[in-house]
DNA sequence: AATGAATGAGGGTTCATTCAT
DNA sequence: AATGAATGAACCCTCATTCAT
């Protein structure tokens, strides 16, 4: 009656993956996620130490990962290229080349990690990484803008929708082409409308 | 012995507001409920009927007053004179005016009724109010652009973060002036932005 | 079918405090409990809010009381008396009114507090005990004694065995005057097995 | 890769002897043993029947020679001597003699057998100990003192302090010297107090 | 001999809700 | 109106033991 110890693990990954995504840690259920996995209670914890240790099995090296690429991306930047042109279309090639490389870290396991955390380790992922975009964000308008006397906030603002709006392609959105088409037009929105909010002020229209 | 009924009625809206911000319905407590708000679960019941009808409680008016404003929005559509420019400090000015008049509105209340009611019967409002965004998005640029053909994920995407946005303002900034002024920036971006993207393609440069 | 609030309580201190005597603190099981005590579990968690807080409402009042005792009786000592005679009659009734006021004292919550509180927060009170007993012990046998070299191992054995039997009495023999009377001989007995292992080179044989 | 049967049974009894000291039988944990003995539970059920038997291989043996050593004793008595002495230098000398040959009875199972076997077969060493001591006890005090009429309980006190204190010295002084002479001391406590309590209406005191 | 997967009962605890007082 | 006692299901987790491999 026994079953390979992978197939089950898996099964049980796979169903904790499910019900983290639909309930949150919180409110997942262990006997909920056993049953549907085959398994019973018992032997789940012969395979996970408690409800916690499966979770970060579920996201633990993404988060590393995540981690990782958020300090060494502080220190390299995105392309330059962008501060160069204001064309829509050229953009979306730049980006597009961009973005590919950054697919790996825009996984469904980083909507677990900042949106399904709550009650674990990793809860306060969101708030770091919308630290980072807000301090990113800022130091961009900085750039073009003098007086940042009381754009805290707003940044604040725009760094939050802009990361629950990749979150929600991470989410909603699996087909790996239409997500990175998604996360490309995405991104390219937040661009050009920052720009614009704040372009009319600071550059000479050249025609 | 006894304290006046709406004392106590509105201590216990009051503690549940809070409970409910901070836990979302189903992780909210009744028990920390009535303990914060000085009474007895007995009592509780008998001023509702259970934990959903509180709910509904904080949250009905509210939710009726949104879906009328939702229908008549539709119908009545926003400021013509949005379209004539794309100037930020004009725009500003004018969306001051009309978002002043939606203030009401977009109250703590919409908050509880699209983020923190998992487990009742509004918890569907988010995806209506999306849709109505979505939908409002899509008749906006499909004025301005003919090759709509695959616009409908960019439009849920567009729609999501700005709800987010809006949300996350609602939620965070409780003084009255700050969130008006987040939420005209907020919507100043989402403008100029759609326009900026769909931009280039439509209008002449006119210089 | 319900039931006065204190009889409830009570049934469940008194099932308790048999289960904690029987089983010690980590292994009484709740669920027993609330069988015997004629309620159910959840109804438990309406008088105690757990399962320490049960066991501390029946020992903390003679925790206390003992802490105060001890402290207290470190400053007033023994009767002087004690010292001046040998002879088990005329000890046997200067003790008898010693112990009388320390009977309080030793109820069988000292018991439980002493040995059946393994996983509480009071699991140390054995070895409060012990040290006292042992310092008291040593102290005595300072005065009498001056080569105290190699005393201290002696001394723990001795305390130990003392509390052991004082325990005992406590646990088993439950009435009154029959109690009194054990641990009035068990302090004879220490008090004159001391004098006889100290006193052989200590005291001129009077005769 | 497999590791000869005796060191992996020598392991587990090793660990487990360790376990039941700290935890006695019932809250002795069989994953902890076998981690700590670095085998698995399936193969730990290769070597023992269960939980108990795993006990009984521990102290069955030491079980079977207390009880003979019991037996016997009972028919042979302690040394003569003894009785013609009250004084402790001399009796030190017979005692540590006598102990000496008991050594091997007074070793860290017997402490297992009676104070970490609840739950096991063994669960009443401890009373049947106690009722020899007792027995013993009773025998000699009736040698010295006509009116025995109610010292049973008295015996049972004296005897379960003797046993307490015997049991304390065997768990807590491993080193084989100062144990040997703490039992001595431990047993002329007792013997000398005996007297002391008894003495002063049946000796003249010959001087 | 060795592994560890599997089981199911039981551990303490929290919960929304009902209802007698 | 107010109290809180009562219920039972569900929560996460640990346990000794069995057994297929």
């Amino acid at each position: 009656m026994q079953v390979k110890k992978e197939e089950v693990k898996n099964a049980l990954l796979l169903e904790a993956e499910k019900e983290f995504m639909q309930y949150g840690f919180e409110k997942a259920s262990i006997r909920r996620i056993v049953k549907k996995a085959g398994t019973t209670i018992g032997n789940f914890y012969n395979y996970f130490e408690n409800k916690e240790a499966l979770f970060s099995e579920l996201v633990d090296d993404e988060y590393k990962a995540f981690m990782y690429f958020v300090n060494s991306h502080n220190q390299q930047g995105e392309p330059e290229v962008l501060l160069d042109t204001l064309d829509a279309g050229q953009l979306r090639e730049v980006l597009n080349q961009f973005v590919g490389t950054l697919i790996p870290v825009f996984s469904q396991k980083l909507f677990l990690l900042t949106s399904r955390s709550e009650g674990t380790k990793y809860e306060n992922t969101k708030s770091i990484v919308l630290n980072v975009i807000t301090e990113h964000y800022l130091e961009h308008i900085r750039e073009l803008n003098s007086n940042n006397g009381d754009n805290k906030e707003i940044a604040d603002v725009v760094g939050h929708s802009f990361l629950e709006g990749l979150l929600y392609i991470i989410e909603k959105y699996t087909d790996e082409k239409l997500r990175q088409r998604l996360i490309n037009e995405h991104i390219l929105f937040y661009f050009l409308g920052t720009m614009a909010v704040l372009g009319d002020s600071n550059r000479e229209k050249p025609c």
